[in-house]
This record gives C-alpha cells, sequence and structure tokens, in this order.
RNA sequence: CGGGCUGUGGCGCAGUCUGGUAGCGCGCUCCGUUCGGGUCGGAGAGGUCCCGAGUUCAAAUCUCGGCAGCCCGACCA
C-alpha cells in the first residue's frame, strides 16, 4: 500500500542543522532514515526500501557465483576473538552477560564461520565453499559521521571463500571480483575497483571498490592510462624539482635561526621546498630508531612504511629526538646521524639538496644521498597530483567513499581456529580463505551523494525506493482522481514499484516532495491534462518534462521507465 | 584521543552578554479560501529551555559538575 496520503514518509524543507554532507541532509529530509544517536540510524519504510534494492542486487549476484546464503549471530562468545588476536580491537564492543561471561558484538564474521567451517569440513572433497549472510555490524567508532556514511551499526553483506590452497583461493577471489564488477554495475553507481592496504585484516592481497564523491573519506590515485589504487599504497614516479640548486663537491653548514619548518627553510634559503630533505624520526615497533627520508615537498606515508618495514612505527617523541636520534626538534638530518637511515625513491639521484645539520638553528646545503649518507631506499611517500604511473598516466586524486572490500585473508583465520582439511592422500593441511564486504547504505548513501542536485535526489534507477511517482492534482470526486486511481493500479499491475501522491496538498509541495525524493519518473495527472487526454511524464534527472496520450500511458510510461538510466 | 562548536515546542532559529510573564518562521489541528510549482485569511494545540547541584526574592540567562550531538584532526576491517 504506497499511497503516500498513508505512508510514513515525513520529508522536511530544511536540513537538520548539523548536517554536513549531502547524503546527511537529503536523506533525512527526503524521510529515508532519521538519527536515535551517535552513528544509530533508523531507516523509515522509503529508505528501506532503497537498502533492500541495494540487497536484492548484491544478493543476486552472490546467488549467481555459487555463494549460499545463511545467518550468523551478532553476540557471540569472546573466547573466539581471543583466538584469533582481534579481541583487543578498540573497535571492538565488548560485554558480559549475567553469569559474567565475556561476549562480544561482531565487527564482522570470520571468527563465526572459521569455527563452524573447522568443524563441519574436514575433506578436500569439501571444498571449495563460499558462504556470505547480510548481517548487522557492531563497531566503536572513535568518530561517526556523515549520516549513514559512517555509523556504529550497519548492515554488512560479508562474503567468505574456503579453498584448499593458494590458487583455490585465487580463483574464488576472481569469481568475487566478478561478482562485485556486476553488483556495481547494475546498481548505476559510479565506481572503480582499487588497489588497496590489507590493514590489520591480514592476508596477502586486497581491493577495494570505490565510489567518487565530495563526502567520501578515502583519497583514490587515478589515472587516465586505468592506474586505479588507494592512495594509503599508490605509487607512482614523483615529478622533477624545479630550480634545484647546483651541486657542491661536499655538504657545507648554514645558518638558518629559528627556520625549523620545510616553508621556513625554503623561504630563508630561497630554494624550493622540493630541494629540502624533511627528516622523520621514527622509532620502530620493536623500538629500534630509524630515520626516514621524504622530499621537502611530499608526505610520508605511514601504511607504505610500514609495509616496506613490516611492522609498524611510529612518530618520536621531542623528548627521543633529543636523545636517541641526538638532535634538536626542527633540525634533524641525515648526514653523520647515529641511526638508519631509510629515503624515500623521490630522492635517489638528487644532489645540492638541503637537510638538518643536526644542530640548532643549522643546515647543510649542497647534500647528496647515498655520497654523504648511508640509505636504505623505498617508495615511502603519498603520491601527489600529476606524478607520472608507471604505465604512463598522469596521477589524479578523487575523494571516495570505500563501498566495498575484497581481501585474501590466506590461514589468518583458519590458523588459529583449527580449520584444516584432508587431502587425496590423507594429509592435513589449513584452510586458505577469502572475505568480501559490501556496505549497501553506503551505496544507497553514494548513490545520493554522486547525483543530487539542487532540489534532492536523483536516484538511479536501480535504487530508487519507487520506480515511479504518481501525482494527481485531482480531489476526491474529480475526473482526474479517478484516472489517477486507476492509472495507480494499473502501472503496479506491470510489475512497477508506485508511490502514489494522492494527497490533499496543493500541486507545488506535491511536486517539491517528489523531486526531493527523487523517483526517476514522475508521472502527473490534472484536469488540464485530462481534457488533453494525456498526462505530464518528467524524469528526474534533468527534469526533462514530456506528455504521453492518455489511452496506453501504462504503456508508454513504463517504457520510458525502461530508457532511464 | 586532541581542537572547535551546539543543546530553547516536530524542524530551523531569536532570547543568554546586562537574571524579572518563553518568542518568531515552518510544520501540526479546525474553519473558510485556493488548486499545474511549497496559495491566502482566521482560530487553536503543543515547551522538564539537555541533566544535576549551587548563587539569588527570582535562573533559559550567573557559577560548578555531568550528559548528549555536530565539525576538523588523529584513528578506522
Amino acid at each position: 500500500m504506497t499511497r503516500q496520503s498513508g505512508y510514513l514518509l515525513p520529508t522536511e524543507k530544511e536540513a537538520p542543522a548539523d548536517a554536513e554532507a549531502t547524503s546527511h541532509k537529503l536523506m533525512v529530509r527526503a524521510g529515508l532514515v532519521r538519527q536515535l544517536g551517535a552513528g544509530m540510524w533508523t531507516y523509515l519504510p522509503a529508505g528501506w526500501r532503497a537498502h533492500r534494492r541495494v540487497e536484492q542486487i548484491i544478493r543476486e549476484e552472490q546467488d549467481a557465483i555459487g555463494a549460499q546464503e545463511m545467518l550468523m549471530p551478532v553476540i557471540q562468545p569472546a573466547d573466539l576473538w581471543r583466538k584469533t588476536g582481534r579481541y583487543d580491537i578498540d573497535e571492538l564492543f565488548k560485554l558480559q552477560d549475567r553469569k559474567g561471561a565475556d561476549l562480544v558484538l561482531a565487527m564482522t564474521h570470520e571468527e563465526a564461520l572459521t569455527f563452524h567451517v573447522a568443524r563441519e569440513v574436514r575433506s578436500y572433497r569439501d571444498l571449495p565453499l563460499m558462504l556470505y549472510h547480510f548481517q548487522v555490524k557492531e563497531r566503536d567508532e572513535p568518530r561517526p559521521r556523515a549520516g549513514v556514511l559512517r555509523t556504529r551499526e550497519f548492515i554488512m553483506k560479508d562474503a567468505y571463500s574456503f579453498d584448499r590452497d593458494a590458487e583455490g583461493l585465487d580463483r574464488s577471489y576472481e569469481r568475487q571480483v566478478d561478482a562485485y564488477d556486476r553488483i556495481f554495475e547494475r546498481s548505476g553507481l559510479e565506481w572503480y575497483r582499487v588497489e588497496s592496504d590489507v590493514g590489520m585484516m591480514g592476508g596477502v592481497g586486497a581491493h577495494e571498490y570505490m565510489a567518487p564523491c565530495a563526502a567520501g573519506e578515502n583519497e583514490v590515485a587515478l589515472s587516465d592510462a586505468g592506474y586505479a589504487a588507494n592512495v594509503e599504497i599508490a605509487s607512482a614516479e614523483a615529478q622533477a624539482v624545479d630550480g634545484l640548486p647546483e651541486p657542491l663537491s661536499a655538504p657545507e653548514p648554514v645558518d638558518t635561526p629559528g627556520a625549523s619548518t620545510i616553508e621556513a627553510v625554503s623561504k630563508l634559503l630561497g630554494v624550493p621546498q622540493g630541494a629540502l630533505i624533511k627528516a622523520m624520526p621514527m622509532i620502530r615497533d620493536d623500538g629500534r630508531p630509524l630515520l626516514v627520508l621524504v622530499r621537502g615537498d611530499h608526505r610520508l606515508n605511514e601504511i607504505k612504511l610500514q609495509n616496506r618495514l613490516g611492522a609498524p612505527a611510529r612518530q618520536a617523541s621531542e623528548e627521543e629526538i633529543r636523545s636517541v636520534f641526538a638532535a634538536p626538534p626542527g633540525f634533524v638530518g641525515p648526514v653523520e646521524t647515529r641511526v638508519p637511515v631509510l629515503a624515500d625513491e623521490a630522492l635517489r639521484g638528487l644532489s645540492g639538496l638541503v637537510a638538518g645539520a643536526n644542530e640548532p638553528d643549522r643546515h647543510l646545503r649542497g647534500v647528496e644521498p647515498g655520497r654523504d649518507f648511508e640509505v636504505n631506499w623505498g617508495d615511502v611517500r603519498d603520491v601527489v597530483a600529476g606524478d607520472r604511473c608507471p604505465n604512463g598516466g598522469t596521477i589524479r586524486i578523487e575523494p571516495a567513499i570505500e563501498v566495498g572490500n575484497i581481501f585474501k585473508l590466506g590461514t589468518r583465520y583458519t590458523e588459529p581456529l583449527g580449520a584444516r582439511f584432508l587431502d587425496e592422500n590423507g594429509k592435513e593441511h589449513d584452510i586458505w580463505m577469502g572475505s568480501y564486504g559490501i556496505g549497501p547504505a553506503r551505496i544507497v548513501a553514494a548513490a545520493v551523494e554522486q547525483y543530487a542536485d539542487d532540489r534532492g535526489i536523483a536516484w538511479p534507477r536501480a535504487l530508487a525506493p519507487f520506480d515511479i511517482h504518481l501525482v494527481t492534482l485531482g480531489k476526491e470526486g474529480e475526473e482526474a482522481r479517478a484516472v489517477a486511481d486507476r492509472l495507480y493500479e494499473e502501472l503496479r499491475a506491470t510489475g512497477l514499484e508506485v508511490l502514489y501522491d494522492d494527497r490533499d496538498e496543493g500541486p507545488g509541495s506535491k511536486f517539491a516532495d517528489a523531486e526531493l525524493l527523487g523517483a526517476p519518473l514522475r508521472l502527473t495527472v490534472g484536469r488540464k491534462g485530462i481534457e488533453a487526454r494525456e498526462i505530464e511524464a518528467q524524469v528526474r534527472r534533468g527534469q526533462e518534462k514530456r506528455t504521453l496520450p492518455l489511452d496506453g500511458a501504462v504503456d508508454a510510461a513504463a517504457e520510458l521507465w525502461r530508457a532511464l538510466p
């Protein structure tokens, strides 16, 4: 029953005062969602419709690659999480039952499913296996934000593959890549598949699916030549520095009183920032110090550094800089330092550089890595727009929202949870595992972000809560009302999802609400049109209007709808 | 976790500095009017001023403590 007169669709003229993101404002204004607390959101009927449409696309594509839908609990024994070493994650909600037993609210379901697989799968004959469910995830986010884009509770489709070896995992992973490509293609979103960091998940490979939009929390490095990677791991050739100083035969000191920042030194000495060596004193996880160098106009990428080192590292405190690095903060440099040096590739081959002198108010110029100090090399900087891709393209950087991610986990979870199988020779092996997540709410929000205009949402056809918004301007007893009533029934009979605005409102507010809610096609039945034996059709994207003959209007509308994006 | 901001009918806000009857717009109810782009007029309903303690004859307003929400950053499976 989707007559608007009886449907809970509370639209608002004004957005919540504290909303910033487009999707946050519009999803509230259009009556799709309401907030219950920080990072806690209720889906009202129309919003839940959009969510379910996304779910259904995902479900169909998962089923199509042989994944089997199931359901696992959110509340779980803490022991499982202790076994995989994830119990101490801050984002994990922890609680106790009345007996004092430790429980957690699951943030994903690797532990639970691997627990079951460890018990039910004994033989290579049981593999490969692909399972999934749609289930609430709970995460104690340090900072929920932007409406439904980052919440503490959300529904995720998470799928898990189980294979006998790495080759099997590769095949399962490729099947999910195909399924995900189809899911996002069908959703109508603009999207990229990008290489990504494996993060805390552990494992051996990962991709993220990104939907570009202004409210996105991630940055994606792209090139027209087809390169696509999360900036967290993106790699490219640095642009040359304009105006590098002439090389010197040996470093020479130069007074730089008070110039402890790249900008200050650059200005004081009249050299470009790219001619400076930015020296970052770091302390590795095992306590060993390390001096990391990047070009002055570049930024250190801590994820790439961590991957290069194989272990986390943090910035040294000022105290540690003085004691361990024997240098005043702001004037640290690689020449005659007492700690190992790791330099970014962008510094390779450069000379005539300026670096800290490890004494107060002084720098060295004419520095050349390799000649003036021993160095290990690594790619540890953020790429910047304009860098050259290995394949020839030029990097640009766009904000994007992560709408899906896929991981090759390997034996990260199966090993600690004892998920093993016997091969043909009766020999036992760990099962190889992959995990594949999608957040339907983010797909909904990304669609709102990508296609909104100044009047409201403009859904892609695949995700709209309603296919057609039928608006009657006729009052009870008028012909326009009777015609619209009939049209409503006939449209529904074709299988289209129709929202019928039969409210006793003026045309202005009905049109405004329809454009705010954003169904791809609006049909208007009014007295003027009836007299001319026609109804008006307006395509939401671009607001193009046309008239359809009243006779055969249902078929004409359905045909028009099918042609929409 | 660091920085900033905000809590006043359903929504958006004023009032707080300078203590003294709680206000405006939208929305809501009823009557009339209008009816292809948020009509117009009239009459109404609706508020623990986030919570607690304190100062005072008197607190939305001053003081102290707490809670909640938002934004930036850190963080983020």
